[in-house]
DNA sequence: ACTTGAACCTCACGCTGGGTCAGGTTGTAT
DNA sequence: ATACAACCTGACCCAGCGTGAGGTTCAAGT
Protein backbone atom coordinates (compact mmCIF):
# COMPACT_ATOMS: atom_id res chain seq x y z
CA UNK A 1 0.00 0.00 0.00
CA UNK A 2 2.96 2.37 0.45
CA UNK A 3 3.99 4.02 -2.60
CA UNK A 4 7.76 3.45 -3.62
CA UNK A 5 10.57 5.44 -2.55
CA UNK A 6 14.01 6.28 -4.57
CA UNK A 7 16.73 7.31 -3.18
CA UNK A 8 18.85 10.16 -4.40
CA UNK A 9 21.29 8.29 -6.17
CA UNK A 10 18.88 5.65 -7.70
CA UNK A 11 17.16 9.11 -8.80
CA UNK A 12 19.86 10.82 -10.04
CA UNK A 13 20.74 7.70 -12.14
CA UNK A 14 17.54 6.61 -13.94
CA UNK A 15 16.78 10.65 -14.50
CA UNK A 16 20.41 10.74 -16.28
CA UNK A 17 21.56 13.87 -14.09
CA UNK A 18 23.97 14.24 -10.62
CA UNK A 19 23.05 13.87 -7.35
CA UNK A 20 24.08 17.81 -7.46
CA UNK A 21 21.44 18.67 -9.21
CA UNK A 22 18.89 17.42 -7.38
CA UNK A 23 20.34 18.95 -4.42
CA UNK A 24 20.62 22.10 -6.45
CA UNK A 25 16.79 21.60 -7.00
CA UNK A 26 16.31 21.32 -3.89
CA UNK A 27 17.77 23.98 -2.42
CA UNK A 28 16.11 26.33 -4.82
CA UNK A 29 12.17 24.98 -3.90
CA UNK A 30 12.32 23.29 -7.03
CA UNK A 31 12.10 19.73 -6.55
CA UNK A 32 11.71 18.47 -2.24
CA UNK A 33 11.43 15.14 -1.45
CA UNK A 34 8.32 14.16 -0.34
CA UNK A 35 10.48 12.22 3.15
CA UNK A 36 13.42 11.82 4.85
CA UNK A 37 14.72 8.70 6.48
CA UNK A 38 15.91 8.85 10.22
CA UNK A 39 19.00 9.59 9.30
CA UNK A 40 18.62 12.61 6.87
CA UNK A 41 18.80 10.81 3.58
CA UNK A 42 16.43 12.13 1.12
CA UNK A 43 13.62 10.23 -0.17
CA UNK A 44 11.45 10.61 -3.12
CA UNK A 45 7.87 9.51 -4.05
CA UNK A 46 6.31 8.77 -7.59
CA UNK A 47 4.94 12.38 -7.18
CA UNK A 48 8.17 13.75 -6.99
CA UNK A 49 9.37 11.28 -10.14
CA UNK A 50 7.15 12.50 -12.22
CA UNK A 51 8.13 16.48 -11.55
CA UNK A 52 11.33 15.77 -12.17
CA UNK A 53 10.91 14.13 -15.63
CA UNK A 54 8.84 17.31 -16.23
CA UNK A 55 11.25 19.05 -15.12
CA UNK A 56 13.93 17.82 -17.66
CA UNK A 57 11.45 18.30 -20.17
CA UNK A 58 11.00 21.61 -19.78
CA UNK A 59 14.88 22.26 -19.43
CA UNK A 60 15.49 20.29 -22.29
CA UNK A 61 13.80 23.53 -24.03
CA UNK A 62 15.90 25.88 -22.41
CA UNK A 63 13.98 27.20 -19.83
CA UNK A 64 15.42 28.67 -16.84
CA UNK A 65 14.56 26.85 -13.73
CA UNK A 66 13.03 29.52 -12.27
CA UNK A 67 10.39 29.55 -15.08
CA UNK A 68 10.24 26.22 -14.87
CA UNK A 69 9.19 26.35 -11.24
CA UNK A 70 6.37 29.08 -12.37
CA UNK A 71 5.15 26.77 -14.80
CA UNK A 72 4.91 23.67 -12.84
CA UNK A 73 3.58 25.20 -9.64
CA UNK A 74 0.95 27.18 -11.69
CA UNK A 75 -0.05 25.22 -14.79
CA UNK A 76 -2.26 27.65 -16.17
CA UNK A 77 0.83 29.88 -16.68
CA UNK A 78 2.49 27.57 -18.82
CA UNK A 79 1.27 28.39 -21.59
CA UNK A 80 2.16 32.45 -21.09
CA UNK A 81 5.96 30.71 -20.15
CA UNK A 82 6.33 29.01 -22.95
CA UNK A 83 5.45 31.68 -25.10
CA UNK A 84 7.34 34.36 -23.69
CA UNK A 85 10.48 31.73 -23.72
CA UNK A 86 9.58 30.90 -27.76
CA UNK A 87 10.35 34.89 -27.85
CA UNK A 88 13.13 35.11 -26.21
CA UNK A 89 14.93 32.43 -28.05
CA UNK A 90 13.75 34.08 -31.70
CA UNK A 91 15.33 37.09 -30.09
CA UNK A 92 18.90 35.54 -29.36
CA UNK A 93 18.73 33.34 -32.42
CA UNK A 94 18.66 37.09 -34.59
CA UNK A 95 21.37 37.82 -32.69
CA UNK A 96 23.59 35.27 -33.06
CA UNK A 97 22.94 35.05 -36.85
CA UNK A 98 23.99 38.42 -37.18
CA UNK A 99 26.46 37.65 -34.86
CA UNK A 100 27.61 34.51 -37.21
CA UNK A 101 27.81 36.85 -40.19
CA UNK A 102 29.96 39.52 -38.90
CA UNK A 103 32.26 36.75 -37.69
CA UNK A 104 32.51 34.78 -40.98
CA UNK A 105 32.91 37.55 -43.41
CA UNK A 106 35.80 39.10 -40.83
CA UNK A 107 37.27 35.57 -41.10
CA UNK A 108 37.23 34.67 -44.47
CA UNK A 109 37.71 38.21 -45.99
CA UNK A 110 40.58 36.89 -48.14
CA UNK A 111 43.06 35.92 -46.82
CA UNK A 112 43.39 35.32 -43.37
CA UNK A 113 46.57 36.30 -42.01
CA UNK A 114 46.84 37.82 -38.39
CA UNK A 115 48.02 41.03 -39.69
CA UNK A 116 44.77 41.50 -41.86
CA UNK A 117 42.48 40.46 -39.00
CA UNK A 118 44.38 42.92 -36.78
CA UNK A 119 43.97 45.62 -39.21
CA UNK A 120 40.14 44.72 -39.39
CA UNK A 121 40.02 44.74 -36.02
CA UNK A 122 41.35 48.42 -35.85
CA UNK A 123 39.05 49.36 -38.68
CA UNK A 124 35.95 48.15 -36.61
CA UNK A 125 37.50 49.64 -33.08
CA UNK A 126 38.28 53.41 -34.49
CA UNK A 127 34.72 53.46 -36.37
CA UNK A 128 32.91 52.09 -33.33
CA UNK A 129 34.22 54.79 -31.23
CA UNK A 130 34.14 57.48 -33.80
CA UNK A 131 30.15 56.85 -34.19
CA UNK A 132 29.96 56.56 -30.56
CA UNK A 133 31.68 59.94 -29.99
CA UNK A 134 28.92 61.25 -32.75
CA UNK A 135 26.53 59.74 -30.98
CA UNK A 136 26.21 61.04 -27.77
CA UNK A 137 26.60 64.96 -29.95
CA UNK A 138 22.87 64.50 -30.78
CA UNK A 139 22.47 64.96 -34.31
CA UNK A 140 21.62 61.75 -35.10
CA UNK A 141 18.22 61.12 -35.33
CA UNK A 142 18.70 63.64 -38.69
CA UNK A 143 20.96 61.19 -39.97
CA UNK A 144 19.04 58.24 -39.23
CA UNK A 145 16.46 59.59 -41.36
CA UNK A 146 18.27 60.94 -44.31
CA UNK A 147 19.59 57.02 -44.08
CA UNK A 148 15.88 55.53 -43.74
CA UNK A 149 14.69 57.71 -47.21
CA UNK A 150 17.88 56.28 -48.84
CA UNK A 151 16.57 52.83 -48.29
CA UNK A 152 13.35 53.64 -49.61
CA UNK A 153 15.10 54.94 -52.60
CA UNK A 154 17.44 52.14 -53.10
CA UNK A 155 14.13 49.32 -52.20
CA UNK A 156 12.31 51.20 -55.19
CA UNK A 157 15.39 51.20 -57.80
CA UNK A 158 15.48 47.41 -56.63
CA UNK A 159 11.89 46.40 -57.18
CA UNK A 160 11.76 48.78 -60.35
CA UNK A 161 14.80 46.02 -61.27
CA UNK A 162 17.01 48.82 -61.72
CA UNK A 163 20.48 48.07 -62.79
CA UNK A 164 23.05 49.25 -59.70
CA UNK A 165 24.65 51.42 -62.77
CA UNK A 166 21.50 52.96 -63.69
CA UNK A 167 21.40 56.96 -63.41
CA UNK A 168 18.72 56.74 -60.16
CA UNK A 169 21.09 53.93 -58.03
CA UNK A 170 24.60 56.03 -59.14
CA UNK A 171 22.09 58.81 -57.74
CA UNK A 172 21.46 57.23 -54.51
CA UNK A 173 24.79 56.01 -54.12
CA UNK A 174 25.91 59.65 -53.95
CA UNK A 175 23.73 60.72 -51.25
CA UNK A 176 25.30 57.64 -49.51
CA UNK A 177 28.19 58.46 -50.11
CA UNK A 178 27.69 61.92 -48.57
CA UNK A 179 26.10 60.88 -45.57
CA UNK A 180 29.60 58.61 -45.05
CA UNK A 181 31.56 61.50 -45.37
CA UNK A 182 29.56 63.52 -42.94
CA UNK A 183 29.96 60.90 -40.72
CA UNK A 184 33.69 60.45 -41.27
CA UNK A 185 33.75 64.50 -41.02
CA UNK A 186 37.01 64.89 -42.81
CA UNK A 187 39.04 62.44 -41.53
CA UNK A 188 40.91 59.77 -44.47
CA UNK A 189 41.55 57.07 -41.10
CA UNK A 190 38.17 56.54 -41.23
CA UNK A 191 37.26 56.82 -44.85
CA UNK A 192 39.57 53.88 -45.50
CA UNK A 193 38.50 52.19 -42.62
CA UNK A 194 35.00 52.44 -43.61
CA UNK A 195 35.54 51.37 -47.08
CA UNK A 196 37.05 48.21 -45.66
CA UNK A 197 34.51 47.43 -43.01
CA UNK A 198 31.32 47.86 -46.24
CA UNK A 199 32.43 44.42 -47.25
CA UNK A 200 31.74 42.55 -44.29
CA UNK A 201 29.98 44.79 -42.26
CA UNK A 202 27.23 46.45 -43.30
CA UNK A 203 25.76 49.64 -41.76
CA UNK A 204 24.43 47.87 -38.55
CA UNK A 205 22.50 50.29 -36.00
CA UNK A 206 20.34 50.20 -38.62
CA UNK A 207 17.35 48.48 -38.83
CA UNK A 208 15.27 47.51 -42.45
CA UNK A 209 19.22 46.63 -44.07
CA UNK A 210 18.97 43.40 -44.89
CA UNK A 211 21.99 41.90 -46.92
CA UNK A 212 20.46 42.09 -50.40
CA UNK A 213 19.94 46.23 -49.46
CA UNK A 214 23.89 46.05 -48.32
CA UNK A 215 24.85 44.28 -51.29
CA UNK A 216 22.99 46.32 -54.12
CA UNK A 217 24.73 49.37 -52.50
CA UNK A 218 27.76 48.46 -52.37
CA UNK A 219 27.44 47.51 -56.11
CA UNK A 220 25.75 51.24 -57.18
CA UNK A 221 29.25 52.46 -54.74
CA UNK A 222 31.24 50.82 -56.84
CA UNK A 223 29.93 51.69 -60.06
CA UNK A 224 29.91 55.68 -58.91
CA UNK A 225 33.77 54.87 -58.02
CA UNK A 226 34.40 53.21 -61.11
CA UNK A 227 32.51 56.55 -63.25
CA UNK A 228 34.44 58.94 -61.11
CA UNK A 229 37.69 57.00 -61.76
CA UNK A 230 37.21 57.09 -65.56
CA UNK A 231 35.80 60.77 -65.77
CA UNK A 232 38.18 62.57 -63.25
CA UNK A 233 41.05 60.79 -63.51
CA UNK A 234 43.45 63.40 -63.95
CA UNK A 235 42.21 66.06 -61.65
CA UNK A 236 44.62 64.21 -58.75
CA UNK A 237 43.83 62.16 -55.77
CA UNK A 238 41.79 64.41 -53.72
CA UNK A 239 38.58 63.30 -55.11
CA UNK A 240 36.32 61.47 -52.95
CA UNK A 241 35.98 58.10 -54.70
CA UNK B 1 55.80 65.81 -24.64
CA UNK B 2 53.56 63.73 -22.16
CA UNK B 3 50.99 62.07 -23.55
CA UNK B 4 47.27 62.41 -22.62
CA UNK B 5 45.92 60.83 -19.87
CA UNK B 6 42.60 59.48 -18.70
CA UNK B 7 40.39 59.00 -15.48
CA UNK B 8 38.39 56.06 -15.30
CA UNK B 9 35.25 58.07 -15.54
CA UNK B 10 36.44 59.84 -18.38
CA UNK B 11 37.04 56.52 -20.16
CA UNK B 12 33.81 54.38 -19.23
CA UNK B 13 32.08 57.23 -20.20
CA UNK B 14 33.71 57.98 -23.66
CA UNK B 15 33.68 53.99 -24.58
CA UNK B 16 30.05 53.46 -23.53
CA UNK B 17 31.20 51.06 -20.42
CA UNK B 18 30.88 51.73 -16.52
CA UNK B 19 33.46 52.38 -14.37
CA UNK B 20 33.03 48.76 -12.26
CA UNK B 21 33.55 47.05 -16.37
CA UNK B 22 36.99 48.59 -16.26
CA UNK B 23 37.53 47.56 -12.37
CA UNK B 24 36.93 44.27 -13.47
CA UNK B 25 39.48 44.52 -16.82
CA UNK B 26 42.05 45.40 -14.31
CA UNK B 27 41.70 42.59 -11.87
CA UNK B 28 41.20 39.60 -14.28
CA UNK B 29 44.77 41.57 -16.03
CA UNK B 30 43.09 42.46 -19.01
CA UNK B 31 42.96 45.73 -19.17
CA UNK B 32 45.65 47.68 -16.72
CA UNK B 33 45.89 51.23 -16.87
CA UNK B 34 49.37 52.82 -17.56
CA UNK B 35 49.82 54.58 -13.87
CA UNK B 36 48.34 56.04 -10.95
CA UNK B 37 48.11 58.92 -9.27
CA UNK B 38 50.31 59.45 -5.81
CA UNK B 39 46.26 59.17 -3.99
CA UNK B 40 45.85 55.77 -6.50
CA UNK B 41 43.72 56.82 -8.74
CA UNK B 42 44.10 55.19 -11.81
CA UNK B 43 45.51 56.88 -15.24
CA UNK B 44 45.04 55.08 -18.74
CA UNK B 45 47.10 55.75 -21.89
CA UNK B 46 46.54 56.20 -25.11
CA UNK B 47 47.93 53.04 -25.41
CA UNK B 48 45.51 51.62 -23.12
CA UNK B 49 42.39 53.93 -24.87
CA UNK B 50 43.21 51.41 -28.02
CA UNK B 51 43.53 48.32 -26.34
CA UNK B 52 40.16 49.08 -24.46
CA UNK B 53 38.39 49.69 -28.39
CA UNK B 54 39.84 46.27 -29.58
CA UNK B 55 38.34 44.89 -26.59
CA UNK B 56 35.10 46.15 -27.09
CA UNK B 57 35.07 45.19 -30.42
CA UNK B 58 35.85 41.84 -30.40
CA UNK B 59 33.22 41.39 -26.97
CA UNK B 60 30.80 42.60 -29.76
CA UNK B 61 31.73 39.95 -31.63
CA UNK B 62 30.96 37.72 -28.61
CA UNK B 63 33.81 36.51 -27.40
CA UNK B 64 34.84 35.85 -23.89
CA UNK B 65 36.96 37.95 -22.24
CA UNK B 66 39.68 34.90 -21.87
CA UNK B 67 39.88 34.64 -25.16
CA UNK B 68 39.90 38.23 -25.81
CA UNK B 69 43.37 38.36 -23.83
CA UNK B 70 45.10 35.59 -25.50
CA UNK B 71 43.89 36.96 -28.63
CA UNK B 72 45.22 40.61 -28.26
CA UNK B 73 48.25 39.29 -26.05
CA UNK B 74 49.44 37.42 -28.48
CA UNK B 75 48.35 38.91 -31.83
CA UNK B 76 49.12 35.75 -34.39
CA UNK B 77 46.85 33.35 -32.18
CA UNK B 78 44.14 36.01 -33.65
CA UNK B 79 43.12 34.10 -36.46
CA UNK B 80 43.20 31.11 -34.43
CA UNK B 81 40.76 31.98 -31.92
CA UNK B 82 38.15 34.11 -33.97
CA UNK B 83 38.13 30.76 -36.48
CA UNK B 84 37.54 28.65 -32.97
CA UNK B 85 35.03 31.27 -31.68
CA UNK B 86 33.06 31.22 -35.14
CA UNK B 87 33.08 27.26 -34.80
CA UNK B 88 31.43 27.67 -31.61
CA UNK B 89 28.74 30.07 -32.34
CA UNK B 90 27.90 27.88 -35.38
CA UNK B 91 27.53 25.00 -32.96
CA UNK B 92 25.16 27.24 -30.75
CA UNK B 93 23.48 28.44 -33.57
CA UNK B 94 22.57 25.28 -34.58
CA UNK B 95 21.52 23.98 -31.26
CA UNK B 96 18.99 26.94 -31.05
CA UNK B 97 17.39 26.44 -34.33
CA UNK B 98 16.25 23.46 -33.54
CA UNK B 99 15.23 24.53 -29.84
CA UNK B 100 12.86 27.09 -31.87
CA UNK B 101 11.38 24.54 -34.04
CA UNK B 102 10.35 22.74 -30.71
CA UNK B 103 9.48 25.40 -28.67
CA UNK B 104 7.01 26.85 -32.31
CA UNK B 105 5.86 23.42 -33.15
CA UNK B 106 4.63 22.77 -28.94
CA UNK B 107 3.17 26.19 -28.71
CA UNK B 108 1.09 26.63 -31.92
CA UNK B 109 0.17 22.94 -31.92
CA UNK B 110 -3.59 23.27 -32.55
CA UNK B 111 -5.04 25.47 -29.83
CA UNK B 112 -2.71 26.80 -26.81
CA UNK B 113 -4.96 25.80 -23.82
CA UNK B 114 -2.68 24.75 -20.59
CA UNK B 115 -4.25 21.49 -20.56
CA UNK B 116 -3.27 20.61 -24.14
CA UNK B 117 0.42 22.03 -23.10
CA UNK B 118 0.56 19.75 -19.91
CA UNK B 119 -0.51 16.71 -21.65
CA UNK B 120 1.96 16.93 -24.29
CA UNK B 121 5.05 18.03 -21.43
CA UNK B 122 3.71 14.74 -20.00
CA UNK B 123 4.48 12.92 -22.98
CA UNK B 124 7.57 14.63 -23.51
CA UNK B 125 8.96 13.36 -19.94
CA UNK B 126 7.05 9.49 -20.52
CA UNK B 127 8.65 9.07 -23.92
CA UNK B 128 11.79 10.85 -22.80
CA UNK B 129 12.63 8.40 -19.30
CA UNK B 130 11.41 5.55 -21.76
CA UNK B 131 14.07 5.98 -24.49
CA UNK B 132 16.45 6.81 -21.40
CA UNK B 133 15.52 3.59 -19.87
CA UNK B 134 15.98 1.51 -22.63
CA UNK B 135 19.53 3.35 -23.67
CA UNK B 136 21.22 2.06 -20.74
CA UNK B 137 19.85 -1.39 -22.02
CA UNK B 138 22.50 -1.85 -24.46
CA UNK B 139 20.17 -2.56 -28.00
CA UNK B 140 20.59 0.61 -29.12
CA UNK B 141 23.26 0.04 -31.89
CA UNK B 142 21.19 -2.26 -33.96
CA UNK B 143 17.87 0.15 -33.47
CA UNK B 144 19.77 3.12 -34.91
CA UNK B 145 20.95 1.58 -38.08
CA UNK B 146 17.76 0.46 -38.94
CA UNK B 147 16.71 3.96 -38.66
CA UNK B 148 19.26 5.17 -40.30
CA UNK B 149 18.63 2.39 -43.05
CA UNK B 150 14.97 3.30 -43.20
CA UNK B 151 16.39 7.51 -43.68
CA UNK B 152 18.19 6.47 -46.95
CA UNK B 153 14.48 4.32 -47.89
CA UNK B 154 12.82 7.00 -47.99
CA UNK B 155 15.02 9.39 -49.41
CA UNK B 156 15.28 7.47 -52.16
CA UNK B 157 11.55 7.53 -52.53
CA UNK B 158 11.07 11.31 -51.93
CA UNK B 159 14.36 11.29 -54.86
CA UNK B 160 11.71 9.20 -57.46
CA UNK B 161 9.29 11.38 -56.88
CA UNK B 162 7.14 9.14 -55.04
CA UNK B 163 3.75 10.10 -53.60
CA UNK B 164 3.99 9.07 -49.65
CA UNK B 165 1.27 6.44 -50.16
CA UNK B 166 2.82 5.05 -53.32
CA UNK B 167 3.68 1.35 -52.75
CA UNK B 168 7.32 2.00 -51.91
CA UNK B 169 6.18 4.79 -49.24
CA UNK B 170 3.97 2.54 -47.71
CA UNK B 171 6.18 -0.20 -47.23
CA UNK B 172 9.24 2.16 -45.31
CA UNK B 173 6.62 3.39 -43.38
CA UNK B 174 5.16 0.15 -42.23
CA UNK B 175 9.22 -0.02 -41.17
CA UNK B 176 8.91 2.69 -39.25
CA UNK B 177 5.94 1.33 -37.48
CA UNK B 178 7.64 -1.78 -36.52
CA UNK B 179 10.63 -0.07 -35.63
CA UNK B 180 8.38 2.40 -32.91
CA UNK B 181 6.15 -0.23 -31.47
CA UNK B 182 9.25 -2.06 -30.65
CA UNK B 183 10.44 1.18 -29.08
CA UNK B 184 6.93 1.04 -27.46
CA UNK B 185 7.51 -2.24 -26.27
CA UNK B 186 3.77 -2.82 -25.83
CA UNK B 187 3.03 -0.64 -23.41
CA UNK B 188 -0.43 1.69 -25.00
CA UNK B 189 0.52 4.60 -23.37
CA UNK B 190 4.10 5.25 -24.50
CA UNK B 191 2.78 4.44 -28.41
CA UNK B 192 -0.05 7.59 -27.73
CA UNK B 193 2.02 9.55 -26.57
CA UNK B 194 4.36 8.96 -29.60
CA UNK B 195 1.63 9.63 -31.44
CA UNK B 196 0.63 12.90 -29.93
CA UNK B 197 4.49 13.82 -30.27
CA UNK B 198 4.95 12.64 -33.91
CA UNK B 199 3.66 16.14 -35.43
CA UNK B 200 5.84 18.63 -32.80
CA UNK B 201 8.73 16.33 -32.40
CA UNK B 202 10.61 14.44 -34.74
CA UNK B 203 12.71 11.72 -34.40
CA UNK B 204 15.75 13.42 -32.25
CA UNK B 205 18.82 12.05 -31.50
CA UNK B 206 19.21 11.11 -34.69
CA UNK B 207 21.50 13.12 -37.18
CA UNK B 208 20.67 13.22 -40.54
CA UNK B 209 16.08 13.42 -40.11
CA UNK B 210 15.87 16.83 -41.73
CA UNK B 211 12.33 18.62 -41.57
CA UNK B 212 11.46 17.34 -45.34
CA UNK B 213 12.53 13.75 -44.20
CA UNK B 214 10.07 13.98 -41.37
CA UNK B 215 7.45 15.25 -43.11
CA UNK B 216 7.47 12.57 -45.91
CA UNK B 217 7.70 9.62 -43.28
CA UNK B 218 4.69 11.69 -41.06
CA UNK B 219 2.55 11.31 -44.48
CA UNK B 220 3.64 7.99 -45.43
CA UNK B 221 2.75 7.10 -41.70
CA UNK B 222 -0.94 8.44 -42.20
CA UNK B 223 -1.34 7.02 -45.44
CA UNK B 224 -0.83 3.77 -43.79
CA UNK B 225 -3.46 4.71 -41.40
CA UNK B 226 -5.77 5.52 -43.63
CA UNK B 227 -5.49 1.66 -45.34
CA UNK B 228 -5.43 0.37 -42.61
CA UNK B 229 -8.78 2.01 -41.27
CA UNK B 230 -10.14 1.47 -44.60
CA UNK B 231 -9.53 -2.65 -45.08
CA UNK B 232 -9.49 -3.55 -41.36
CA UNK B 233 -12.45 -1.57 -40.01
CA UNK B 234 -14.48 -4.37 -38.91
CA UNK B 235 -11.49 -5.99 -36.99
CA UNK B 236 -11.82 -4.40 -33.65
CA UNK B 237 -10.03 -2.00 -31.85
CA UNK B 238 -6.78 -3.78 -31.28
CA UNK B 239 -5.23 -3.32 -34.75
CA UNK B 240 -2.28 -1.02 -34.00
CA UNK B 241 -2.82 1.64 -36.40
C1' DA C 1 26.59 -7.74 17.19
C1' DC C 2 30.19 -5.89 14.61
C1' DT C 3 32.57 -4.29 10.68
C1' DT C 4 33.12 -2.51 6.27
C1' DG C 5 32.43 0.08 2.16
C1' DA C 6 29.23 2.54 -0.57
C1' DA C 7 26.08 5.97 -0.42
C1' DC C 8 24.69 9.83 1.80
C1' DC C 9 24.82 14.37 4.50
C1' DT C 10 26.02 19.62 4.87
C1' DC C 11 28.86 23.37 4.04
C1' DA C 12 31.46 26.13 0.92
C1' DC C 13 34.23 27.87 -2.98
C1' DG C 14 34.61 27.96 -8.14
C1' DC C 15 33.10 29.50 -12.88
C1' DT C 16 31.21 34.42 -16.37
C1' DG C 17 30.77 39.30 -16.66
C1' DG C 18 30.05 42.35 -14.38
C1' DG C 19 25.80 45.21 -10.96
C1' DT C 20 25.26 47.26 -6.80
C1' DC C 21 25.99 48.77 -2.41
C1' DA C 22 29.10 50.50 1.79
C1' DG C 23 32.38 53.14 3.96
C1' DG C 24 36.39 55.82 3.34
C1' DT C 25 39.85 58.88 0.50
C1' DT C 26 41.39 62.16 -3.18
C1' DG C 27 40.99 65.80 -6.76
C1' DT C 28 39.48 70.18 -8.00
C1' DA C 29 36.89 74.46 -8.02
C1' DT C 30 35.59 78.22 -5.41
C1' DA D 1 39.33 76.15 3.73
C1' DT D 2 35.49 73.87 2.36
C1' DA D 3 32.39 71.52 -0.47
C1' DC D 4 31.31 68.09 -3.57
C1' DA D 5 32.23 65.07 -7.37
C1' DA D 6 34.96 61.42 -8.53
C1' DC D 7 37.58 57.93 -6.95
C1' DC D 8 39.33 53.89 -3.97
C1' DT D 9 38.93 48.81 -2.04
C1' DG D 10 36.22 45.09 -0.52
C1' DA D 11 32.32 42.38 -0.51
C1' DC D 12 28.08 40.06 -1.82
C1' DC D 13 24.82 39.05 -5.79
C1' DC D 14 22.85 36.57 -10.33
C1' DA D 15 22.43 30.89 -12.84
C1' DG D 16 23.26 26.27 -12.72
C1' DC D 17 25.47 23.52 -11.20
C1' DG D 18 30.93 21.00 -10.59
C1' DT D 19 34.00 19.69 -7.30
C1' DG D 20 35.84 19.00 -3.33
C1' DA D 21 36.23 18.40 2.29
C1' DG D 22 35.02 16.24 6.33
C1' DG D 23 31.66 13.66 8.74
C1' DT D 24 27.41 10.31 9.12
C1' DT D 25 24.21 6.55 7.78
C1' DC D 26 22.67 2.41 5.27
C1' DA D 27 22.80 -2.34 4.03
C1' DA D 28 25.23 -6.41 3.54
C1' DG D 29 28.40 -9.90 5.12
C1' DT D 30 30.50 -12.34 8.93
Amino acid sequence: MSERRWRVGELAEAAGMTVRTLHHYEQIGLLVPATRTSGDHRLYGEADVERLYRIRALRGLGMSLEDIRTALDDRSALAEVLHAHLGRVELELERMTLLRDRLRSITSNGRTSSDDLLATLNAMSRVERHAHARRSHNEREDVESRWRALADRLRACMAAGDSPSSERARAAASEARELIEAFANGEAAILEDLARLRESDPPRDLAGWDPELTRYLHAALAALSEECSNTQRSEGATNPC
